[in-house]
DNA sequence: GGAGCTTTGTAACAATTATCACTAAACCAG
DNA sequence: CTGGTTTAGTGATAATTGTTACAAAGCTCC
């Protein structure tokens, strides 16, 4: 489907240059995608970077055996840093990609990543851009994971998730934020009670409300 | 001190242009440093990205208590994402970077590594290499602190340094690889006892001594 | 060769996390 | 409304990792 070139206009004219920005509008793909909508998985190939226009999608990371560990989220005017890697070199993915909510995204050609590059500074900028986030996000991660003990971390999960919803109530299984944690559910539940026995949430089937966890 | 450009010709012939070899003598600065010279820590500035030559260097994050953890090591013609994403937006680092034995480097400053980018083609690739990587490096080290237990763990450090100094001797004391593995000597000595009796180590001050943990 | 430092060994115990086995709610579909 | 399915709660127990507290062995340097 072809893009507006005024929605990119409003949304990226802060960013990129106006010739780039028509290259987007001729040579992305407009994507909407439901919550829950699998972008990538390992092993896949991937022949186009995304842009996402809004909603939010979940990077996360799974062992041979189907564990998994949250690596981090995109967001509005964000790009997957593995995409880049794995475009560039023809590989495949080594991770998955889930929209976490209804999401909109642009689906940027392969071919055109290293053309831009040279052609816009403002692409290549933005390309760094990305890898730099990409980077602090991994790091961050690995604090996370090393650091950490999982009370914490749970609750470090429960304010990424406020913030990238931008509320204090979401929708969420104790089974997916085991899975996040690369923890079982049962761990997770015993957590939250806690947590609720304390006051600092409130839980009901299928949803979490937080209290005194701040928003940040 | 100037570097010989033969020597850097017999090194980097096969993947840099001549040109940027003949720049990479007249602006990079050769260094030589002893194993355990810190070459970057938290919080320092970075004013230039480093490519080595012979020898390691470790990568370790640090957290606010002292406490570490190994992100990975850098070999000969590796290059830092770090050191690179931090020169191109001057922000401070976040790791710590220690050379692991005797290590001779050259020092790029920050200002050609941008300019090389748009001049040279086979700078380029090097530099999304160096982040692709690292990418995977960092996708390894969250793999082995989410999904393995500590045994596995220290087993697989045990083969990462062997690998490191092609040797299946080497100097290390349990502390250290404590740090690495963000865990306490005391539960390291454990392990590795646990690993003597088995037979597939000796242990000695300051030594151990690999059997079949293969060097792969 | 002895004092002092670094490194290692280890027991005992504590804390954290994982797993198993059920029960009970909440929700969904017919 | 009912039976099936998904989600959550929880006790019991095991496994793993962390901590404390010493003792001893190896090294360095007078």
């Amino acid at each position: 489907m072809k893009i507006d070139f005024n929605f990119l206009h409003d949304k990226f004219g802060k960013i990129f240059e106006v010739g780039l920005l028509k290259e987007l509008a001729d040579f992305g793909t407009y994507m909407d995608v439901e919550e829950g909508f699998v972008l990538m998985r390992p092993g896949g190939y991937i022949r186009s970077v995304p842009i996402i226009l809004s909603g939010s999608v979940k990077i996360v990371r799974s062992d041979s055996e189907g564990k998994e560990a949250l690596l981090y989220y995109l967001g509005e005017k964000d790009s997957c840093a593995m995409s880049l890697t794995c475009c560039l070199n023809s590989r495949q993915s080594e991770i998955t990609a889930i929209a976490d909510s209804q999401t909109q995204l642009i689906s940027v050609p392969v071919s055109k990543i290293d053309e831009w590059m040279t052609k816009y500074s403002s692409w290549k900028e933005f390309v760094f851009m990305t890898y730099q986030k990409r980077f602090d996000d991994l790091l961050a991660a690995i604090d996370q994971i090393a650091f950490f003990k999982l009370d914490e971390r749970l609750i470090a999960l429960l304010k990424k998730k406020s913030r990238q919803c931008a509320c204090t109530v979401f929708n969420v299984t104790h089974e997916e934020l085991g899975n996040e944690l690369a923890t079982s559910r049962e761990v997770v539940s015993r957590l939250l009670k806690q947590l609720e026995r304390q006051g600092r949430v409130k839980l009901s089937r299928n949803k979490i409300e937080l209290f005194d966890i701040a928003l940040k």
